[in-house]
DNA sequence: TATTAAACCATAAAATCCCATAAAATAATT
DNA sequence: AATTATTTTATGGGATTTTATGGTTTAATA
């Protein structure tokens, strides 16, 4: 499965649909599921999305934890109660939930941005200042690593 | 066998009868039978549901483990006699039985949970409240795990 | 026969499909 | 390199289907 890269601004339509960007659409072709699993992150006001093979790959590890283990890991069962899977329509668009648009902070426009094997939906503000910040930190931990003069 | 992910909040009717959400019916399709397995769950006040299918694995796991093993014989015992087959009538509802709606404080309104292979059924505020200290936990054993900044 | 359970029918809301078009990107041509 | 033609992509709106839910009738059971 190739990669989620680069970072596409769309809008949503009044009925919530929004295009997956084709290059996105791209890495999930030849999957079963022809769409993609959205979640709400755990660490960011953003949505995660992934493949349902990835999604697949998940089950399969936590099923090895065994069946009967009461503390089957907190986290997968938390992922698996959030993971919305939702398919391509013809173009090529989704319709996102509402409680994670909130939690996005998603109004009309959306960034799909890659993150390699993953990717994550943000609202576009948010995701400027996100990097601003990150760009921050990165200056603060690595004083040699300057941009401009 | 496809996963059961997110989770839908349906009610239950006057005679106890509730919709299994159609994307876990879903899952379902292509078993020999049309319908799913539920048990009271031994960790939770909650019901656990499978395919029919996915019952079969575990008794041929449990048979994998020896019959000497007495802890999983209690356990796989139990399972096997509290589990009740229930089968969809012609839009996906079933009824579940009294004392398993008992086990799970249900009254008329009930959340289906996707669990990757597996699914549960809560009751709607128990189960919030149960989300919110899975977070915790996981926000104390990670500490890294955090939302906003 | 009274009671319970199963099959059947109906409907509003929500989700999905289908067709159309504009904008953008790519390829082809000069 | 500039222009034109062709394809792909993003977006819009109406029509259709699915889904959850309720009620009614028929069959089964005690």
């Amino acid at each position: 499965m190739s990669l989620f890269l680069s970072s596409y601004e769309n809008r949503l339509d009044t009925k919530g649909r929004i295009s997956v960007p084709a290059s996105f659409r791209a890495s999930l072709v030849n999957e079963k599921f022809a769409g993609v699993v959205l979640y709400r992150s755990f660490t960011s006001n953003c949505i995660e999305g992934l493949s349902m093979a990835r999604m697949e790959q998940l089950a399969a590890a936590t099923d090895k934890m065994g069946v009967f283990d009461s503390e089957l890991d907190d986290l997968s069962a938390m992922l698996f109660a959030d993971a919305r899977p939702l398919a391509f329509d013809v173009t090529g668009r989704i319709v996102i939930p509402e409680d994670l648009l909130k939690h996005a902070g998603i109004k009309d426009k959306a960034v799909f941005v890659g993150r390699g094997n993953s990717f994550q939906i943000w609202n576009p503000e948010a995701f400027r200042k996100a990097q601003d910040k990150s760009l921050q930190n990165l200056r603060a931990t690595r004083p040699n690593l300057k941009i401009g003069d």
